[in-house]
Formats: structure tokens, sequence, C-alpha cells
DNA sequence: GCCCCGTGTGTAAACGATTACATATTGAAG
DNA sequence: CTTCAATATGTAATCGTTTACACACGGGGC
């Protein structure tokens, strides 16, 4: 591999001119210039970002932490991530971690060295384990939050989606709503059970625990929690699934028992993955602009860079919307779109 | 930030042991090691892997260029990719790339020294321009295939597969068998088309270039393509998507205009994305182990970073999996299974 | 007592860049 | 002719590690 030393030699120059020239710093004459981007090129000279980053104590490169690579919604939030990043001259450096406590210390110790910042996004865990970490380099979680204020977090608008969700149900006059759940140690879970409560005691209905299924975000999970809700007595007229996996497992069940969507049982979901409005019938959902929030959580990371990780930490929220198509009746629109979100300010 | 040198003064010791103890390299005596791990520990030593990977020149990163990230099937390569780097102990460093030569070429360049190897995935790309990269990292070409035998490459027997899916259909008595490509530019697609075209001929049937629309492998693009489909005379009475997305698509447009799947119109996918047996009627596709498909590109590149790129290439390919269910009609098994694969499974 | 070897430790040179500081060269002002 | 400043370039320290080499010490064989 050819260094600047080489490039030095080759144009007698020392490596101080040729850093200058290469990086645009300092002065040199127009000749220098010339010559030593000529013979950079020439000997396809590319810098050592590791080498570099050395010296100058950045890295451009910040680390993402996952809980698990699963489903549309993960590749649409390291998309988000991504543009911000490279737009920001940022590399991406992704690792699944173990969801305990251990593992993502491991995680985080491993990156020392190699970036500027980590966005964490680990629902499952609670968050406080990161709170003591040796690191003092700036951390954003993603989908959950920490105790204090300690660290910077952006999450989604669960409670509030699952919210107008439900009380939307209750409006088309549906008094036995069931839900299904994710797991209890999931924060956003947690989140949208706790919005579908509110909602039901908003509009004076009492929270039955039987009607609270257990699910685990798969379509395999959703579909056989609904098989269970048909088999009660009296069943449920509507299934509100904490995301749309889960829906369209639940729909896949209703079908196979020709229990009509949705005019023997409405059916919504959340997050408004692209597949929702070519199900059968068409999927309402509780919008998450996912994309952004990578890109937002990103730019909060960039933010607590910038200040070295001395800033005011924030707790931001990205708020959700409600589309309902077909599946859950009442308007009957005929081919419903989501509505654009690009440019969506993230509401705290 | 503690450094090995502050370790070392607290120690008492040169940072020469220090780092002997804490790589476990060279000799020591049993004090001196409690002593410096001792030390270490209490200090939160965490060493800095940028510096490491300066004079090891070892970054025991992956890096890995993506077209575009999008769908599952991303979200199921990267996981692959990292389940396998991690235990190598290797972490990824994930960009997306603009498909064009000067984007992967600055792509790869912005990578030297952070990286070991590159998996490149740029099915969309001539990849002949990955030729003349000015580094002797190991490259391995994922989904697409360099003119000669210059760099290792990883593909989905595209061809095969689409051939068995297109004879099924012929098999079951089609005659008039539509296809939606993605785009020509694109390596899988181009592969896919060729072997819908040989099962045709095979069969005695002249491919029509009317029965070929184009689509681009989003659920939009098979909505409109199947569409055009339909205001043909005669109709065909099957589709082969190109991949499953474009599938979905076309099953919400058959069932927006009423026609029956697969009465009168049977439809075929190809991915076998999870979702793909969800669906009105559960979607006969072509499996294609995603997952696997990443695992196997970081091993491939892992074999070449140990040998120093100095290997014989190789180009492999990972097999498909024809998977019945009923969106084709023929044989409705009640409830079809995919076959076991990579464990999956097929619990509904 | 001498030599040799193994064991434990320290010194210092890398790795490939950036950059503070020193130095050389110029031209203009006095 | 001297002086000063501006400009161009070079020298060398630095970032945080690893590791080749040197060195000190002690014990065993002769």
């Amino acid at each position: 591999m050819v260094t600047i030393k080489d490039v030095a030699r080759e144009a007698k120059m020392s490596v101080a001119t040729v850093s200058r020239v290469l990086n645009d710093s300092g002065p040199f004459s127009e000749d220098t210039r010339q010559l030593i981007r000529e013979v950079a090129g020439r000997m396809r000279y590319v810098p050592h970002s590791g080498a570099r980053s050395l010296i100058t104590s950045k890295t451009e490169t910040l680390g993402v932490l996952l809980p698990d690579l699963y489903g549309e919604f993960f590749s649409e939030v390291i998309r988000g991530m991504d543009d911000t990043a490279q737009k920001n001259g940022f590399h991406l450096l992704i690792s699944r971690a173990y969801a305990d406590r251990h593992g993502i210390e491991t995680a985080i110790k491993s990156m020392r060295g190699r970036v500027d910042g980590v966005v964490a996004m680990s629902p499952d865990l609670d968050s406080d384990s990161l709170l003591n970490l040796p690191s003092t380099i700036p951390v954003v979680l993603l989908c959950s939050v920490a105790r204090g204020n300690e660290l910077d977090s952006l999450t989604i608008h669960n409670c509030r989606g699952a919210r107008e969700m439900v009380t939307h149900l209750v409006s088309l006059g549906h008094k036995r709503i069931a839900i299904i759940k994710g797991s209890p140690r999931n924060y956003d879970a947690a989140e949208r059970l706790r919005g579908y409560r509110m909602a039901l005691r908003e509009a004076g209905i009492v929270p039955e625990a039987i009607l609270e299924r257990e699910g685990d975000f798969t379509e395999a999970g959703g579909y056989s929690a609904t098989q269970a809700l048909l088999a009660m007595n009296p069943r449920p007229t509507a299934i509100f699934a904490a995301n749309d996996s889960m829906a369209i497992g639940a729909l896949s069940a209703l079908r196979e028992s020709a229990v009509q969507v949705p005019k023997e049982m409405a059916v919504a979901g959340f997050d408004d993955i692209p597949l929702a409005r070519f199900m059968d019938p068409p999927l309402s959902s509780v919008h998450v602009p996912i994309c952004e929030l990578g890109a937002r959580a990103v730019e909060m990371l960039l933010h607590g860079i910038i200040h070295k990780n001395d800033h005011p930490r924030r707790r931001e929220r990205v708020s959700t919307e409600l589309v309902i198509r077909r599946s859950t009746g009442g308007q009957p629109a005929e081919r419903p779109q989501p509505r654009t979100l690009n440019g969506e300010k993230a509401s705290v």
C-alpha cells in the first residue's frame, strides 16, 4: 500500500507539504499543488483513515447497536441513519448486540477508538445499564429511555398513536376490542399497550386481561394469538395488533376461519409498513416515519459529538399518524395513501 | 480517556509489560499478571482499537457496500453477515453506495484503513469497474459477477430457480405465462428473465415480448404491470413476478379487478420472503436463503483475508428451492409449508 | 567460578498520518 | 544594506498501541 511517505519521496517533497496540499491546509505554491496532486493521483494514493483518526482523534464513524436485525423496520432505520451520516461525512459501524447488559457493554467497549459516538437501540433492555459506561463518548438511545436525563433519547409517540387508533375503533362502535401485545419487556410494546388501555378507559370501557393476548411481533405470533381470540365467546369485534407483522398474521388467521374483515372483525396494526396497503383488505395502521427516526437519531448524535458530549440532554419523540384503510371499515376510502411525511418535524 | 500509559504508570510497570499481560503474549510473572489486571480493571481501561489496528494492520472490520437498503431482503442479508462476522470477531462497516462507478470507488476508497476486506453488493452495476481498484484488499462480489475471475463472487441460482418455477407453471397446463421483470440493468432480474425464457422454450413455447412487463421490484411496480396485463386480450393465465414484492402488488391488482387466484390467474414470486405465506392466497415462490447468502459472503471474504488475498478466486452460487403454495393452484395442499431451510419451522 | 539459558522486564522503533515550530527564501520598506 | 513580514517548506513530536531487541537476574551444569 502506498503511503504519504511514498508520495513525498516520489514528489521530492516532505510529508508535511504533501499532507498540506492533500488536505488543503496551510500555505503552498501553485506549482507544488499541481505536482503533488499529480503524483498522488498517479500513484493512486489513498490516505489511511485509521492513521489519520489516531492523530486527529476523530473517526468519522458512528456506532449503531441493534437488538436484532429483523424485518423491514430495521432496514428502514438503517437507511435513515446512513443517509444523514453520509451527508455529514460519517460512516456507520453496525453491530447486533445481545440485549443483556454484558452484551451491550462489550459491544460499546469493542467500539472504543473506532467510533465518535453510538446510537443504541435496545428496547428490551432496561437501559440503566448504559449509564455507568466507562466511555465519555456521546450515546443516543433509540426506542428506549434512560431513567434520569443522562442520555439523549429518541422514541416513537407510541402511546399517543395507539390511543388514537383505539379511539378510532371505539368511534366506529366497537366495544370489545382485543389487543395483540408485544413482549412486556419491550418498551415500544409496553407503551402501545398503555395507549390502548388509556383509550378504552377514556371511552368508559374497562380493559379486560382476557382481551390482551401476547405476541412476539412476528406474523406467526399474530396468527396464533388471533386463533385464540376466535375461540372466545363472545368474540371481540376488533383486533388492534401492536405491529403490522402481527396484524398480517391476524388477517391470515381470520381468512382461514372465514371471518370477514372488517364486517365481522376489524383489524388494525402499528408501523404502517409499505406492505400494509397491499393487504386484503388494506390494513389500517399507525404510521411511523421509520426512516426519519433513524435520521433524527443520527442528527442528535452528531449534535452531541460536535459539542463534545457537553450539551444539555434531550428527550425527543417522533409523531405518528393514523392511516385508515379498509381493514377497520368505517370510512371505506378507495385507495388511501399514507400522507407524505418527509418533511415532518419530529416534534418533541 | 485512559491509555495504556496511564495503566503502566499506575502499576509502576512499562507499557510493554502491560501490553503483554493484556494480550497474554510473551512471558510475565503471576504477580505481575494479577497486579496489571487489577489496575486495568479498576481504571476501566479499554484498548484503543484504532491505535492497535494501525500497528497490527488488522482492523477486524469488514466493509459492506449496499446498493440501497430496502426491504426485508437487506435486513436479512445483513443479519447473516453480522452473525458470521461476530463469530469471527469482526465488525461490519456498512455503507450505501451510489450504484455508479464513481460512487462505488469513492466508497471503497473511504474505507481504506478502516476495513480488512469488502463485500460489495451492486447488482445494478457492471461490476468491471471494481476491477481496477487501487486496493489490494479482498473483495467479494454479492449478486453480481466480474467478467474475468479476478474477484470472488457469490450469486443466487436465479436462472435455475426461475426456470423451475416456470416449468412448474407449464406442467400445470399454462401456455400464456407472463413475467413481471425487474430492471434490465439488474443482474438478478436479468438472470431470472433468462430462466423464464429458457423454461418456455424447453416447453416448446415461444417467448413473447408482450408478455414481458417491466417492474421495479416494488409492490407498486407489480401492481401497475398487472393492470397492464389484465388489459390484454387474450389475457395470460399465469404471472411470474421476478420478486415477491411485485407478486404481492400483482395479487393486490387482481383482487381489485376481481380476478380469482389461482382459478383465473396463477401467480408466483421469487425470494420467498416470510410474508409470502401470509398472503391471500398464500404465495408460491422460489425460496432464497437470504440470511445464508450474507453469511456465506462473509465466509468467503474471511477466507480471502486469511490468505492475504492470494488465493484462487471462487465463483459460488446458493441454491434456491421451489415453494408451492395456493397462488399457483395445481396441487392445492391444505396448508403447504415451505420445506425447512436453515431450521426454519414453518409453524404458522 | 564460568558459561549458558530461561525468565521477566524495559527501551525504543515502528505503524501512517497531522501539525506546531523552525527555517529558508523572497520582496518591499526604511 | 538592513530589517521585517509574508510565504513556502522541512523537521520532528505526537496519537496509542505492539513487538523486536537488549538487559538483568538467578540457577544449574561443568
